[in-house]
RNA sequence: GCCCGGGUGGCGGAAUGGUAUACGCAUCAGACUUAAAAUCUGCUGGCCGCAAGGUCUUGAGGGUUCGAGUCCCUCCCCGGGCACCA
């Protein structure tokens, strides 16, 4: 057991203990045990070709040590690690060299696993998954199935952001500024068959979900803003040319009804035609002609000037009566609410400054309560603040709130509207048209053959077949059986996307076009005779991909099972292991990933798969670490910090160490070499106070719990409480700090118990577990730091006999008084009134007042 | 524009409404050394003062309180998110 360095020699001494915990199995978790469990999670990596950045090791680290500290405190512990290996990069790669991305994804984990090992975290590597490993897709594909069988999957032609660039198209969120994210390439409108998730179905439960969990507020904001749930009403506004029929509109303000002046439809909008007269057709065309060609960012972010065109049509306020013009105009949006809008510019910034542009009038129905009534001191308009109503018949005088119900109640009951809530979450748009992701197992065929497998398997199928036409003829998805999973990636001539908005998977026709056995699964290519029996019907795959997101989306569940060849993992396993207690990742994934993965489990929950309906009950999310000159690290800029450079000059430990003691994990922090010197002369002070010169015991360290002196061994129990504390809590820089003062007691001082100094070691290991091995072997303590079980602190020795009391005059210290526990106020003023410095500042002076905080403060207020 | 988070020594940061600046870094001085490194000891927020001590100080300004880095109001700066969502 142990080396035999002499001085802390850590290449030595951490590949030891990391040979020593592999070849235990340390960090296996045990399905079957009866202790309490803890599973805590990190975001797995991407496996990318540059390798771990400085900002995996930080996350990983914090995790590392709270499942440490859970081992020690007798929990069954499951800290699992994998690769989110579907990505673009991989492709991209592949599309440039013509190698397979699997032989590159390969590389990259082989690096990455190498990486992560030398860290010395304690996963259990029995559990490692990678999303494009077949055996764990299969399962992803399953899952797509039970979407698609439940009708929350569906195939839409749609404008979609098409990137020529990556030559793929991209979901809303990865859009930033209307470039790509991943590459900032431009961005454009497409109409292509895509495949959705109905998202938007679990709408309310995702945002009633956000309640129950412990996750950061700013976190929960944001997917609460994402979803954005807002109350109102559906109205119907009659179009003055009868055969229009009725425009819908949603707005949150039926109080504000009165007040409408025109209405205004999106260019999309599909009454946009029908609305338009002959005189305004010239002009109405071009518009929607530069609306089209606009960009997202010309149409958002830099339009700030409104713009819209007269449609010549009118519609009648189905509250007031009064006729508006029907104006159509880019500020609004076809795909939130109904693309339609009633515009009330005295109570809108948005219609006011449309109306102020196109000179449209301005009718204020709602005033400040204080006001009502009193033509003077109007406030200025747009006014959106609070009131009660003025110029609505049958209305006025009503507060806001009260009026907004009335109205609706009112309008509802003459069947010309109803009260709704409106979303801004969208459906997940769920394809793309690539190489490197899950095939859909999805195939496409006549009417025919979608009611012969109807007929094998109806409880395969959704409720209403998903179908779509092409060139006239309408094909039906047909979904592969579960049997027949996995449905794996063909070889490709070139992985280069085909540029029409198909995936390189339509140009393998062997692949692509089958005779499929609608009952079973069971396909051979089209291009053989077709086998007998009716069941053999002819199909063409899907060639889309699922996107990364979809492999994430559930991965947390297979680390609980990983090798379950006939189910995603063992009910008994996911009972055994609920959900993570604490999930650790950057806050960039606070929408998307998070999103997405509770939409899943709350699918998966309906079906009964998993025993609870939220997936993270427990969030943190660590800080970004900048460069050296406080700006974001980039190759670019030269100023990223590699983890295998730190390891190899000072150690993983003194990294490790050096990470959590930068300052709050939460916190964006700036990296500084000057501070590893720091961790790592601590831990060398550590090394030194338990070994000697020669790597003996230091001749201090001696067998008596009293060496040191009462102050010390209560300095030690002060230190076990709140390392214990901190870790609970994250608060890993403070922790470090109480050791750090710890250890330059016991250096001040002549000789140390060997107890205290393992109980250090115990305190030191989830966050520096090398050493921490190490030198509690060499101090006689039996087996690995880890089994030992964490220390108590005795709560009798942290309570003094004494304590300090502060001595204020007038809230300004002026001394301080050692005092008895429980001292009275009166013992306190007699001792404080003897001291003279205390005395100079009251003397002469009647004393007013006297605050007396019993082990704290004395405040004595004169004058 | 809206919604969050944050401004504390030369630097990273610490402080249940109760000694602001713990711990670490850097700097300086000293010990050890032929010397250096390593290690150890000590100093180190500003201003006034030989000193004892005083006084000011947590982005700025107000307020509450015996007492405010901490609570409240207004403003400035930095970071993140959303962005014509009716």
């Amino acid at each position: 057991m142990a080396t035999h360095s002499k001085d802390y020699d850590f290449s030595q001494i951490e590949p030891y203990w990391q040979s020593f915990w592999e070849e235990n199995r340390s960090f296996r978790a045990d399905n079957a045990s009866a202790a309490p469990k803890y599973y805590v999670l990190d975001m797995f990596p991407y496996p990318s070709g540059s390798g771990l950045h400085i900002g995996h090791p930080e996350g990983y680290t914090a995790t590392d040590i709270l499942a440490r500290y859970k081992r020690a405190r007798g929990f069954n512990v499951l800290h699992p690690i994998g690769w989110d290996a579907f990505g673009l990069p991989a492709e991209q790669h592949a599309v440039k060299t013509g190698t397979h991305p699997a032989s590159n994804t390969q590389n990259n984990i082989v690096n990455f696993r190498r990486q992560i090992k030398a860290l010395g975290f304690s996963y259990d590597w029995d559990r490692e998954i990678d999303t494009t490993d077949p055996k764990y897709f299969r399962w992803t594909q399953w899952i797509f199935l039970q979407l698609f069988k439940q009708g929350l999957a569906y195939v839409d032609e749609r404008p979609v952001w098409w990137c020529p660039e990556l030559r793929t198209v991209l979901a809303n969120e990865e859009i930033v500024d209307g470039r790509s994210e991943v590459g900032g390439f431009p961005v454009e409108r497409r109409n292509l068959r895509q495949w959705v998730l109905r998202i938007t179905a679990y709408a309310e439960r995702l945002l009633e979900g956000l309640k129950r969990v412990d996750w950061p507020d700013s976190t929960k904001r944001m997917q609460e803003a994402w979803i954005g749930r807002s109350e109102g009403a559906e109205l119907l506004f009659a179009l003055e040319n009868p055969a229009l029929g009725d425009l819908k509109v949603f707005t949150t303000r039926p109080d504000t009804v009165f007040g409408v002046t025109y209405m205004v439809v999106a260019p999309e909008h599909p009454l946009v035609n029908a609305l338009t007269l002959p005189a305004q057709r010239g002009a109405v065309d071009a518009y929607r002609r530069q609306a089209a060609a606009k960009s997202d960012l010309e149409r958002t972010d830099l339009a700030k000037d409104k713009s819209g065109v007269f449609s010549g049509s009118f519609a009648i306020n189905p509250a007031s009566g009064a006729r508006v013009p029907v104006w159509i105009a880019d500020y609004v949006v076809m795909g939130y609410g109904t693309g339609a809008i009633m515009a009330v510019p005295a109570h809108d910034e948005r219609d006011y400054e449309f109306a102020q542009q196109y000179q449209l009038p301005v009718i204020p129905v709602i005033e400040p309560a204080e006001h009502a009534g009193n033509g003077e001191a109007r406030p200025p308009l747009p006014y959106t603040g609070d009131g009660v109503l003025v110029h609505s018949d049958g209305y006025s005088g009503l507060p806001w709130a009260e009026a907004k119900a009335r109205i609706t109640e009112d309008l509802a009951a003459k069947g010309r509207g109803r009260a709704t809530v409106n979303y801004k979450l969208r459906d997940w748009l769920f394809s793309r048209q690539r190489y490197w992701g899950e095939p859909f197992p999805i195939v496409w065929v006549d009417e025919a053959s979608y009611k012969t497998a109807a007929a094998l398997r109806p409880g395969d199928l959704p409720a209403e077949p998903v179908t779509y036409v092409q060139d006239g003829a309408t094909l039906y998805a047909l979904p592969l059986p579960p049997g027949a999973l996995p449905l794996t990636l063909p070889e490709v001539q070139t992985y280069l996307p085909s540029g029409t908005g198909e995936s390189p998977l339509a140009g393998v026709t062997p692949w692509l076009e089958r005779w499929i056995h609608a009952g079973t699964g069971e396909s051979i290519p089209a291009s053989e005779p077709r086998p007998a029996g009716e069941a053999w019907v002819r199909g063409r795959r899907e060639t889309n991909t699922m996107p990364q997101w979809a492999g994430s989306c559930w991965y947390y569940l297979r680390f609980m099972d990983p090798a379950n060849a006939h189910a995603l993992a063992s009910p008994e396993a996911l009972s055994t292991w609920g959900v993570p207690d604490l999930y650790v990742g950057g806050a960039e994934h606070a929408v998307l990933h998070l999103l997405y993965a509770r939409f899943w489990h709350k699918v998966l929950f309906d079906l009964g798969v998993v025993p609870q309906d939220e997936p993270f009950t427990k969030l943190f999310h660590q800080g970004i670490i900048l460069g050296e000159d406080g700006e974001k690290m980039s190759k670019s800029r030269g100023n990223v910090v590699n983890p295998d450079t730190i390891i190899a000059s000072h150690g993983t430990d003194t990294l490790r160490l050096y990470l959590m003691f930068l300052g709050p994990l939460e916190a964006m922090k700036p990296w500084n070499p000057n501070g590893i010197e720091g961790v790592h002369r601590f831990l060398q002070k550590v090394w030194r106070e338990c070994i000697g010169r020669e790597g003996e015991i230091a001749s201090k360290v001696v067998d008596d719990p009293a060496a040191g002196g009462p102050a010390l061994r209560k300095l030690l129990h002060e230190t076990i409480r709140k390392v214990g504390d901190d870790i609970e809590g994250l608060r890993f820089n403070t922790a470090i700090s109480q050791m750090m003062i710890f250890v330059n007691a016991v250096q001040k001082s002549d000789q140390v118990d060997r107890g205290a100094l393992r109980t250090l070691l115990q305190l030191l290991a989830p966050l520096a577990p090398h050493i921490a091995e190490e030198l509690w072997s060499r101090l006689g303590g039996s087996g690995s730091v880890m089994l030992a079980p964490w220390p108590a602190y005795d709560p009798a020795l942290l309570i003094a006999s004494e304590q300090k009391v502060i001595v204020q005059v007038n809230g300004r210290k002026r001394g301080e008084l050692i005092l008895p526990v429980g001292a009275t106020q009166d013992t306190a003023l007699n001792a404080a009134l003897k001291q003279t410095e205390v005395v100079s500042f009251t003397e002469g002076k009647p004393v007013r007042r006297v605050v007396y905080v019993a082990g704290k403060i004395l405040n004595i207020v004169v004058e």
